[in-house]
DNA sequence: CTCTTGGCAAGAGCAGTGCTCTCTATGTTG
DNA sequence: CAACATAGAGAGCACTGCTCTTGCCAAGAG
């Protein structure tokens, strides 16, 4: 990449991002309703119509805005999974605590990629790259294990379309692990996705509410159920 | 209820129920962010400014829609685990399929509820019982089959403030369950509805999806998680 | 060093939104 | 019947996403 291009093309660059900026912080602000072109520009001090240049609709601008969540959050998991190379309890706890910690830090670009859709919105393609990077990561530590050979591999029966789903998302991730265990860690992915997500948006109010204690000991128990061995501490 | 109101009243009954009828169609239609009032109006010829001697805003319009959701959503489970009646897996298996029934035939009320709250929308206390009410009768099978002593109680360690959290639950939920119970219920319920929210808004794809196969295998996987017996077919 | 091309911002405008306010017609009640 | 409460209509406000036209100005071509 040189970065000497034309006067031009570097204040387009150094514009785009700018109006990505603003748009993150009114997500941030307001959430993705509250999220107008109008104030975007406003707030850079042009007019409306000039977004346009940069970006052909809000749909495209917001699509911009989940690839980068979804990118964030990949970054995080990633690193929270590759530290702690060999206590892969340690590692899953890092992870589901890496989402956790996005998704209370950032409620709104966690309601914008995991909460309902937005209207007529369809996600194009290039989202699913980066969609994939959380779960990839999440199963990186149940292949860890397997290839450790520390895995407790469920012995649970499944059905040959189960099973053949269940090849097709190992082949996905580069899994080298027995399908009831691609499942079983499909499943807690879930789960954590679930419990997250009810958390944040007000389900557990009454229940588990504050969710800490309710969150450790569900990532424990996930664990188990996905296989993996106990930390060096035995827990 | 004397059905013999003045004229009045009685039409006034009447299209406040179309105009909720009308708008959980085009709720359905095109999610709740396609719900416009002026939309609304128009459809039942009349001017918009006219609905707000019904309805004070937009956002009490959708709460009762909520609300209804929450009561059919609950309808359906409750009626789904009453029947079968000491076969606890059964129960199980009928609620969850309960749910996933209905959040696939109303995508856009599943979001409603489930998905992210509305901006700077705030559930007003009213949402509180027809919210609890799917949730209660999930574990209510649970309770049941603990009534009947063939509840596998698991011996998970719970720190103080997660046991205190499962008692209070347990409450709400007339459960004479053991903490640990509680909690793995407490767990299978953000599963399923976990699972559901990544099957319908598009998660699943590439993997799981169809999700039949997944979603059978793992309910089932669930009641053994929450130790719940095999029904007498044995499985 | 001109001249043409093309990227770019601005402005006006369209069709729509939630919501408020005023005014008039009509049903209800003392 | 008269007094009152209520329902609907209409105009209007402040906003939205988006389109189209106009004019400016930098960049490359002859």
């Amino acid at each position: 990449m040189n970065a000497s291009r034309t006067a031009r093309e570097r204040a387009r660059a150094e514009l785009t991002r700018e109006i990505k900026e603003e748009a993150r912080r009114q997500l941030r602000a307001s959430g993705a309703q509250g999220l107008s072109l109008r104030a975007v520009a406003r707030e850079l001090g042009m007019v409306s119509s000039a977004l346009y240049r940069y970006f052909p609709s809000r749909d495209r601008l917001l699509t911009e805005l989940i690839i980068d969540a979804y990118n964030v959050l990949g970054d995080r998991v990633e690193r929270a999974g590759a530290a702690d190379g060999d206590d892969f309890r340690a590692r899953w706890r890092a992870c589901c605590a890496a989402v956790r910690e996005w998704a209370i830090a950032n409620p709104h670009e966690y309601a914008l990629v995991y909460g309902s859709p937005v209207p007529g919105y369809e996600a194009p393609e290039t989202t699913v790259g980066p969609a994939s990077r959380t779960p990839i990561a999440l199963l990186a530590v149940v292949r860890d294990a397997s290839r450790a050979g520390v895995l407790r591999v469920p012995d649970d029966g499944l059905a040959p379309e189960l099973d053949a789903q269940a090849a097709r998302t190992a082949g996905l991730a580069e899994l080298d692990v027995p399908e009831p265990a691609v499942v079983r860690g499909v499943i807690a992915w879930t789960q954590l996705f679930g419990m997250i997500g009810f958390e944040l948006f007000g389900h557990l109010d009454g229940s588990m509410d504050p969710a800490d204690a309710f969150f450790a000991h569900t990532v424990d128990l996930m664990a188990d159920f996905i296989g993996l061995p106990a930390g060096p501490d035995g827990r």
